[in-house]
DNA sequence: CCTCCATCCTGTGGGC
DNA sequence: TGCCCACAGGATGGAG
């Protein structure tokens, strides 16, 4: 669920708290939260007793240093998954991982359909990873439209799906995938190497105003069920979407009813008469 | 290498 | 009200 806007918005709140604090306690109540881990059992070890260095992000990926680098704690939030910190109110529902440490209370990772995951890695692991083969961050590497140009080059799969390929560039999913091509006018249906040099440079463009925008928001809550901000409140993105979950209502530019199609086993919402 | 597809889970909302 | 189905913010591994 949650894409780059919404796990930036939770390093933020995870920040002030874990930088600096000492990992104390695991609880890791269903085992499937931890994987892609080379020794699942290893997971305690290698992180209790650690200090976390600093709190970062490569995608939607959070990627907690651990005694100045010597491991890497990396959490997912996959379709579903909730960081947040023990408030003394009742415990949630599916809450599968329980961390405890200094630097205040629990944090809490909740996750109803177990696509999260956590795993704490060494740097060598790391980069032989899938996760060391993602693209450049979408919101503080984004290449010049020029060299997305060279990604996309030859590539005959739909422009959306390559948005979506975390490999090309990382933090982008079908929200806000959907969103930097209304704005753009480009057809999610479009091959990505179909693209000229001006429409690389709305893409471009649109992909750092977009995220900024769903950053400024605390992110896209569509329900109060799934994402959360970590102090509990909702995300504010949605009402500002202009093409996600709009099928049927007027484009906020002509006026023609969005479209739906299905893309990669994605929904796709468009204008049909904007985006070309 | 590239593209497409099924799969991992639980919960919700709509239609009947 | 209850049942059944479609669908949901993601990533991966394997088939072709």
């Amino acid at each position: 669920m949650p894409e780059l806007p919404e796990v930036e918005t939770v390093r933020r709140a995870l920040e002030p708290v874990l930088t600096g604090a000492r990992i104390t306690g695991l609880d890791v109540r269903r085992e499937r939260m931890v994987r892609r881990q080379p020794n699942p059992a290893d997971v305690a070890a290698r992180l209790v007793g650690r200090r976390v260095s600093q709190v970062g992000r490569h995608g939607k990926f959070l990627q907690l240093d651990l005694d100045d680098g010597e491991f890497v704690w990396v959490l997912h939030l996959g379709m579903s998954g909730r960081l947040t910190f023990d408030d003394d109110g009742a415990e949630p529902l599916h809450t599968n991982v329980v961390v405890r440490h200094d630097g205040g209370p629990d944090l809490w990772f909740v996750d109803p359909r177990t696509f999260g995951f956590m795993a704490v890695f060494t740097p060598e692991e790391l980069a032989v990873s899938t996760i060391g083969a993602l693209g450049p961050d979408a919101l503080w590497e984004l290449p010049e439209s020029r060299a997305l140009g060279e990604q996309l080059d030859g590539r005959s799969a739909s422009i959306k799906s390559l948005l979506l390929d975390q490999r090309i560039v990382a933090g982008l999913g079908n929200i806000y995938a959907d969103e930097v091509l209304h704005r753009s006018h480009i057809h999610p249906r479009r091959a990505g190497g179909s693209l000229d040099a001006s429409e690389l440079t709305a893409l471009r463009r649109n992909v750092r105003l977009v995220l900024e925008a769903g950053i400024a928001s605390g992110g896209t809550s569509l329900n109060d069920l799934a994402y959360l901000l970590p102090d509990g409140r909702a995300g504010q993105f949605l009402m500002k979407l202009r093409a996600y979950g709009r099928e049927g209502g007027p484009c906020r530019t002509c006026g023609t009813p969005i479209e739906r199609l299905v893309i990669a086993q994605r929904s796709s919402f468009f204008c049909p008469r904007c985006q070309t």
